[in-house]
DNA sequence: TTTAGCACTCTATACTATAGAGTGCTAAAG
DNA sequence: CTTTAGCACTCTATAGTATAGAGTGCTAAA
């Protein structure tokens, strides 16, 4: 993508972004010629301005008011013309140490760290997706007797994923018989993501088992339910509130509809899988978003990985007038840990 | 607490609870005198009105405005005038389908399920604190080694919880010690409640095990730092989104601290637990309330156990002008089901 | 004790006027 | 050809004014 506009279009383009994100109000001509470093006079950028309108990289949102970047404005900018910060010690400390590996080992808590961080630095809403847990690996299956009717299935996954599910035993079951249960059953598991645990495979172990122990029928269905029911991926939100200080969300009915999606996981994992196919950091700006409800807004998401395996999705999602170079430049960071952390554990 | 009040305004005042509720809007003589079944005119309503304001059950928001029902009108209506809604079908079905012992084992999930539940039939937001793990009996401890240097231990209270972390052996571990340390934690812990798992008594085992195995100090660090971490209480919420249809939160600001208080579970948790002592439904109108931040809201709350001991709180937050009668009669419903659903699995 | 009647109060709504910000255009200057 | 000063024009946001309507409190009669 080269770019398109003249040095000039492009200096007044950037300072209208830069202003806008950081007053929320129309910028005039006037307020770019006092910062212009050329020395233009206001009149001089009207015009550049009414061409740049022209062109659709602004908006007027009525004809005695300054101009807004267009969703056009804002990814000319985000391509050709933004800086990324530098991060404050601030938000540095802040990442490197609630996100270090040390105590934290069970990656729930450092995605729920993460969400907390990236949201009070962004100062915006921040959407975490776990890791996927039918993308997992078996590493391993246990089961531990509780009493002669109940056992507790624990599931771990090469992602560090622990489930555990107590099941009802329809007779009693000897520790050898256990024992010679699961160790077949890890076999045969081994390696396989939970997505390649298709229901053939279930049966064509349930037939197996059968013929040595026939006692298994109840267990083996919790089991298969407990797999099923873990289809669901946790998605993790934090900053919820903070669209509340948006000024684009002073309207109560924006807001409802906002916190609404916020409640509704499956859509929110839609959302962010949607971008999870790319490598680097995704900036959606506006109606670039194939979901209706977040088309008056932008969101930037990374991947974070394992072991070079995808897990799972980082975003921030905030009003079109967000502060992009910073925002980027966190994600980056925060990414980069997040990685460094995982992969270390 | 007898009635201190006649007949006759009695009546008025509940027709203006009853009226304030369902509208928001402040009730005026004229109304009240068309729904009255006495027949009396709306001067003579207007008289009774102003006793009942000068008496301080109700308010006029100002002088041309009808009445509001004040704090105190609306607790002379819970104590004395309310009438219990029969629950509709509904609600009756959403409530023991969606809580029935069937499947749900964990109890996490029946506690997810209830939110979800109460907050939709109440239209209003609902808090569940889940058990406090600290007031759990430990049931049983096991330790499941994963490879050479990492183990998983597994935690399992009487009350259905199942707490898992892996911990790191600094020496590798036959499964004989390991046996032994774990039959020999299980013996000291049975039965103690987390609460009663002093550092002293962790000191105690530690030296008691050090001097059999050298080998397990960095576990018990572990295994101490995961009791400890536990602390926290998990409060569940659902239909945060529900203030928003209130009226009395049309107000950006006041959307955003209430917003903000949902954020702070430790703030949650202590409203809720203030509340916990007391067996039967407890309601809390404004003030009453001990927290700043809901004294302009009513809290209703309920406590749910398993075999006669209390496990946690449920409860429902909105404004003052809430339907009490069919709240309550809900929250009566949904305490029952949860205690057979718990005391049933 | 109740009620009809009426003057009074207060709010919410619509309408009007005004200041201020910013524009687009024209014509002169560089 | 580009830039700029100047000015008329447009639109919004704010304050101020008028009016209808709801509801009251009080008085005097039933």
């Amino acid at each position: 993508m080269t770019a398109e506009l003249n040095d000039r279009k492009e200096q007044i383009l950037r300072s209208v972004v830069i202003n806008y994100i950081k007053t929320a109000e129309p910028v005039g001509s006037r307020t770019i010629a006092r910062s212009h470093p050329g020395g233009l006079s206001s009149a001089t950028i009207r015009n550049e301005m009414a061409d740049l309108e022209e062109m659709g990289y602004l908006i007027q949102p009525h004809t005695s008011a300054g101009r807004i970047p267009s969703q056009r404005g804002y990814r000319y900018y985000v391509d050709n013309l933004m800086d990324l910060n530098e991060l404050s010690e601030d938000v540095e400390e802040k990442i490197s140490t609630s996100l270090s590996a040390g105590k934290m080992r069970e990656i729930e808590q450092i995605i729920m760290n993460s969400t907390r961080v990236l949201s009070s630095a962004t100062n915006q809403t921040s959407l975490i997706m776990g890791p996927q847990f039918k993308k997992s690996a078996f590493h391993q299956l246990r089961i531990l007797p509780l009493d002669e009717k109940r056992g507790l299935v624990v599931l771990i996954t090469d992602t560090g994923f622990i489930k555990n599910k107590v099941i009802d035993f329809q007779h009693q079951l000897s520790q050898t018989e256990l024992q010679q249960i699961v160790s077949y059953l890890n076999q045969k598991l081994y390696g396989l993501t939970i997505d390649q645990v298709t229901a053939s495979l279930i049966n064509e172990l349930k037939r197996d088992l059968f013929r040595r122990l026939e006692i298994l029928e109840q267990a083996f269905i919790l089991l298969e339910e407990s797999l099923k029911e873990e289809k669901q991926i946790r998605v993790f939100l934090g900053g919820t509130t903070n669209i509340l200080n948006q000024p684009e969300f002073k309207d109560v009915d924006k807001i409802r509809r906002m916190l609404n999606l916020f409640e509704q996981e499956p859509l929110l994992f839609k959302i962010l899988e949607d971008t999870s196919r790319e490598d680097n950091i995704v900036v959606r700006i506006g109606s670039e978003n194939e979901f209706e409800d977040i088309k008056e807004c932008t969101l930037i998401t990374g991947t974070y990985r394992i072991h070079d395996k995808t897990l799972g999705t980082v975003g921030v999602l905030g009003p079109t007038r967000m502060d992009y170079g910073k925002v980027i430049s966190i994600m980056r960071r925060l990414v980069d840990q997040l990685n460094q952390s995982l992969s270390s554990s």
